[in-house]
DNA sequence: TTAGTACCTCAACCTAACTTGAGGTCAACA
DNA sequence: TGTTGACCTCAAGTTAGGTTGAGGTACTAA
């Protein structure tokens, strides 16, 4: 595999990651390396959208592991092509937009609930709006539990 | 202050919370409480509120640390009125429209970044998107880190 | 040959937001 | 009388997403 020849540090430069976090993104199944002589990691180039991805995904909110299923659905035997990473972004797209419709509705019950009288479990709209996609990846935060 | 007579496990089971979570919220100064001679803790009606504007804050990916900053806005000598809540909820309403912005950009850039070849931390739009407010409340992530 | 990087592993630490558990108090009810 | 149930404190554990540090190896350049 002459294909495997990028480098952690140069990844990390690259991706405007820690060298620790590539460590730890192949320790949680992520990214995937092979090694050279001095057992050092040698990544082949698709590591590079792999971690830029996850960067994105994580921006909208999206926690590793629900990045590490999505990446379950990309070709283990070849390297992905576009239509694969597009594959992966439309479904994410409708994760974003799910989060995006909750926080407008969020928004708009705001100012509403929070000044008047009915903030409470049973009547409020902030209580009852569907939350089920907002707590998807959030941290550690439950936030459809109540 | 015979104002104070909600104990514990009733603002839990009012509010939907436990109440380990409300001692939290107590050590954290989010809440305060007054003992009685036994004492457990003996809360004025207000608390209803404060835990229900917590919960709703946290919906909108706001730290329990911005949230004390911002209760510390509230008046500590009377109960607050209905005014002092709006004017609370209209500094979150900014930051919650902020946050929908960037997810839209976010959203908007999707599928054309990360199915393109561009996704490089100095020309994506994504990396590029002013995601100054979508660090804040995100959890322990990093996101303007890079 | 020796210094300086870059790299390796493994364990421990960090923050947020809680939860769990151990061990003890207090009041009411049968 | 005793046994529930609600409450108390304090310490430790949990998850996510990493970072930091110690101690050691490997290539490069002077």
């Amino acid at each position: 595999m002459s294909d495997d020849k990028w480098s952690v540090g140069q990844v990390a430069r690259r991706c405007g990651v820690a060298v620790s976090t590539l460590h730890f993104y192949e320790q949680k199944g992520l990214i995937r390396s092979s090694r050279n002589n001095g057992n050092q990691r040698r990544y082949k180039p698709d590591v590079l959208r792999r971690v830029s991805v996850i960067k994105a995904a994580q921006k909208m909110g999206i926690s590793l592991a629900s990045i590490k299923a999505a990446f379950a659905s990309l070709p283990e035997e070849r390297t992905p092509t576009m239509a694969d990473w597009r594959k992966l972004s439309a479904q994410w797209q409708s994760e974003l937009n799910e989060r995006i419709g909750y926080l407008e509705r969020l928004r708009d019950s705001l100012t509403g609930c929070i000044g008047c009288g009915c903030l409470s479990m049973k009547n409020c709209p902030i209580y009852n709006a569907d939350d089920r996609m907002a707590a998807k990846g959030s941290g550690p935060v439950l936030l459809d539990q109540g």
